[in-house]
DNA sequence: TTGACATGTGACCTTTTGGTCACCTAACTT
DNA sequence: AAGTTAGGTGACCAAAAGGTCACATGTCAA
């Protein structure tokens, strides 16, 4: 399998994508712990995890005989860039950050 | 379905990824156009991009009896927001140059 | 060293997805 | 008006993905 659609087929799931936010919001967690958030058993989370590591998103230190998990930033980042280009950059940008200020303040 | 679902779904299948590439390099195709390019039948690449309009990445204008196609950048620009704070952005953005840079000159 | 804890593996089943086809409507051309 | 061109719909089948379980290994603590 290519290594981009690694990436895209992991994120196209919705607990693999909530992993992510948790681990965005605190990085280095155990599978238990992340297992303790996502409403479902040890061994569907491990395999999310699995995926997750294989494309990239998540990279992992061994800690005695837990596995700590860390979210990896460079594989979204690249995911930006094959779309948008430097010149649409500042208008997209402009742009999201109209349409967040205007949902903040009805 | 969730609006960042249709999104992720849209984005995990190749072929549709292909089909981005295309727009991005110039927009406002066929459908008839962007068959000719994808070794696959009209009806297939019909029901990418209905995914793919569906999810919001391309937007689309009637002109006569053709539909033109357009890229629309804005998704990506939130799934790339919602992983990458502005701190880290500049971290992440210098790894992947200095990487490019590297695969250029070896 | 015995038991509890953290994680890994392969089989299994159900649901979702990708692709094709027969058939259809709408618009341009002459 | 008739033929051609661009696109849309619903049914269908094969392949892939999501989730659970029985079973297994390695690590810590008393």
């Amino acid at each position: 399998m290519a290594d981009d659609d690694r990436v895209f087929k992991a994120l196209a799931d919705p607990t693999r994508r909530l992993l992510l936010d948790l681990l965005f919001a605190r990085e280095g967690r155990t599978l238990t712990e992340l297992e303790s958030e996502v409403a479902m058993t040890r061994f569907g989370v491990a395999k999310h995890l699995k995926v997750l590591e294989e494309a990239g998103l998540v990279v992992t230190r061994r800690s005695g005989r837990e596995k700590l998990h860390f979210l990896n930033p460079v594989p979204i980042r690249l995911i930006h860039d094959r779309w948008i280009d430097k010149y649409t950059e500042r208008h997209v940008t402009a742009l999201v950050d109209l349409k967040k200020a205007l949902e903040d303040e009805p």
